[in-house]
DNA sequence: GACAAACGCGAGTGGTCGCTCGCATTCTGG
DNA sequence: CCAGAATGCGAGCGACCACTCGCGTTTGTC
């Protein structure tokens, strides 16, 4: 609930001038720009996690941060680079602190861990940006973040399936392995929903029905696997 | 003006309940103007599906339809109520179609025919009116229908609730049974994504993945009961 | 056929929103 | 210290949208 996000300035001292992509020059910001950016970016996090991309204003974003809409202009060439820098940073930051929780790919490691580790990882990163969900579900939010949405997609699709076929190294189609992999990111997006509309012990009991059901629709997969017989209980 | 008069025009193959519903007086409608109202709804229906309820402009709808603002603004207060009746409409259709779809709670149905079944028909009706999807889902979608929504989830839940309480009659905790509920909601929400994003084989592929995540899921908690020894390969 | 009411039209209205522009203020390099 | 850039402001512009209004057309009823 509390969107207690502070957004780092990236690199404070050093300027890029390799985007040669962009034929805009690289814009010299001085510290109360950088402030200022990081200022905006926060107001427009509780934006539109309020009220969604597309209902919420540029004017509301520039009140919220308590500047002038003219300010918010500044920095930000129109609204769409506002969510497109937003979602990048939170991108960035979410590759930095949860990046390998999908990837250790120890076949040894039991399946009940595997999940809980991973769904634990990425339930408390939800928990702490829920900007990050308003982004990524919304369906009125136009293309250039939708491309990001899909990338990220992706690369959750990739990483699952990575971590599958590690935990269940001789399935036979991999046309099976991707459908897998979309049913668990699917169950796990369902799950965070629920995760996140509940606090406190409901909220930890609904972390633990969704290792549940993770677990138990992967379990037989395993099956060809030792081991793994536990069963948590609710 | 006028007070209701005989308020009892044929209206050919459908009955008029909105005359009891609306406390205004019920505008006598011809046969003409019924016609309009449905094909005004069947082109919101595309118009919402394709672009969603926010994005969606009622002119936009009246040149789907064919007609003018005006004439769409004949038979709707506004944008809202276009939304409202036409979920209504759809929810009475899913009741009296599918209604009984999760009623039957025969504790002798084996578990996989029972989640089958119920999957199979829901499934099957929320690819004949894929808008149902649309405005269900939209977190654009202001007050009123957002209502709806609640409704149309809490009854799902109780009948789900029910479904489960009959197959598991020993469970322990109710609270537990609403978490199961919810998420047997949440897991079929996120496999009727992925079934309505393919076609085809592989959307047959993803109802029976869909399945096996829900069997598997309940399996345990039915093992206090024998029998349902069965497991659907892909 | 006459009358009223339902239907149909489409330019127009008020309001919101994304975004701009001119100008004032603060910072920084030389 | 001073030119020039970066920052800051907020009224306002154009576009779009939900919705209206006046008027002409069709339909049901007597």
């Amino acid at each position: 609930m509390p969107d207690n996000q502070e957004l780092a300035p990236d690199t404070p001292g050093s300027d890029r001038q390799e985007q040669a992509q962009e034929k805009e020059q690289p814009r010299r910001r001085q510290a109360r720009g950088e402030r200022r950016i990081a200022q905006l970016l926060e107001a427009a996090a509780h934006v539109f996690c309020t009220t969604g991309y597309t209902a919420a204003s540029t004017n509301a974003i520039a009140r919220e941060a308590g500047v002038s809409p003219g300010t918010l202009y500044q920095f930000f060439p129109n609204k769409e680079a506002i969510a497109i820098e937003l979602g990048d940073r939170l991108m960035h930051r979410m590759r930095e602190t949860y990046g390998e929780a999908l990837a250790p790919v120890d076949p040894a490691t039991p399946l009940e861990e595997a999940v809980g580790a991973a769904v634990d990882r990425f339930i408390a990163f939800n928990c702490d940006h829920p900007v990050f969900f308003a982004l990524m579900h919304g369906p009125d939010i136009p293309g250039r973040i939708s491309e990001e949405h899909d990338a990220l997609h992706a690369t959750l699709l990739a990483r699952v399936t990575d971590l599958l076929s590690s935990l269940l190294p001789d399935t036979a189609d991999p046309a099976d392995l991707a459908r897998t992999a979309q049913m668990c990111l699917g169950m796990y997006k369902a799950g965070l929903e629920l995760v996140l509309g509940h606090a406190g012990a409901e909220r930890e009991a609904y972390v633990q029905e969704l290792k549940n059901a993770l677990v138990r629709y992967l379990e037989p997969l395993v099956g060809a696997r030792l081991g793994t017989p536990a069963r948590a209980g609710a």
